[in-house]
DNA sequence: ACGATCGTACGACGCATTTCGTACCGACAG
DNA sequence: CTGTCGGTACGAAATGCGTCGTACGATCGT
């Protein structure tokens, strides 16, 4: 029998599962890219919450999972809310110097 | 007649104006990674027809226009072929680091 | 217990991507 | 000139992706 409801436990791939393409099509998107700048830019774990994000929150959860999935971050709960945190270590023993370079890429010169 | 024919010239954006996040989208597929592997595998530019791929040739101009377009590539018509090389100056100039590191990745260790 | 807050599940929609078959064009060999 | 070879243009089909509304669940404050 098929329960129609199949629970999807957060799932966290383990380091050495991670595959390079799924990094690389994760961060190829720009909302996805923005939350990553942002993890990136405050220390330690933030709540899904506090991400300034300008999109419905059904829509945030689609690119929280995304970004879980491929092992870029990872989630715990935090009460009523939950913690979102890069997971550095994990990228940087796998890939190395790929999330740092990722991060250094800079927006083109703007033109006037 | 046909004047629906549109004649898209070959477009290769400039240094400048290189999307991180279009480079990491095109690299997020594993029929372009594998041909920007090649790519790299091999010294100076290369033939379409040379690289080794499971596709058909519509399918492959598909992922050569990708890359081409995102600015990994670049292309110039060689006879009656057409000879592709990675940017790579353009790249490392650009997204320092970013190539080397995807070039770098390997892919999970198999288990038996 | 109640309501507010934060996030997920599901279903849906529109658009983009990937793939291909077929027709074609340009360059070269004969 | 004719045929072949390398690649493109176009159109179509299938699939995937990003987005949302709505309904629900869990947690906390009161």
């Amino acid at each position: 029998m098929r329960r129609t409801i199949v629970l999807m436990a957060t799932y966290h791939p383990d380091p050495e599962q991670l595959l390079v393409e799924d990094v690389l099509a994760a961060l190829g998107n720009p909302v996805r890219l923005g939350i990553v700048r942002e993890l990136d830019a405050s220390p330690g774990a933030r709540t899904c919450g506090s991400l300034p994000l300008e999109i419905t929150k059904a829509t945030a959860t689609h690119h929280w999972r995304v970004l879980r999935e491929s092992g870029i971050t990872r989630e715990h709960k935090a009460g009523r809310s939950k913690a979102v945190s890069l997971r550095r270590e994990d990228l940087d023993a796998r890939f190395p110097g790929l999330l740092d370079a990722v991060l250094r890429a800079t927006p083109p010169p703007r033109e006037p």
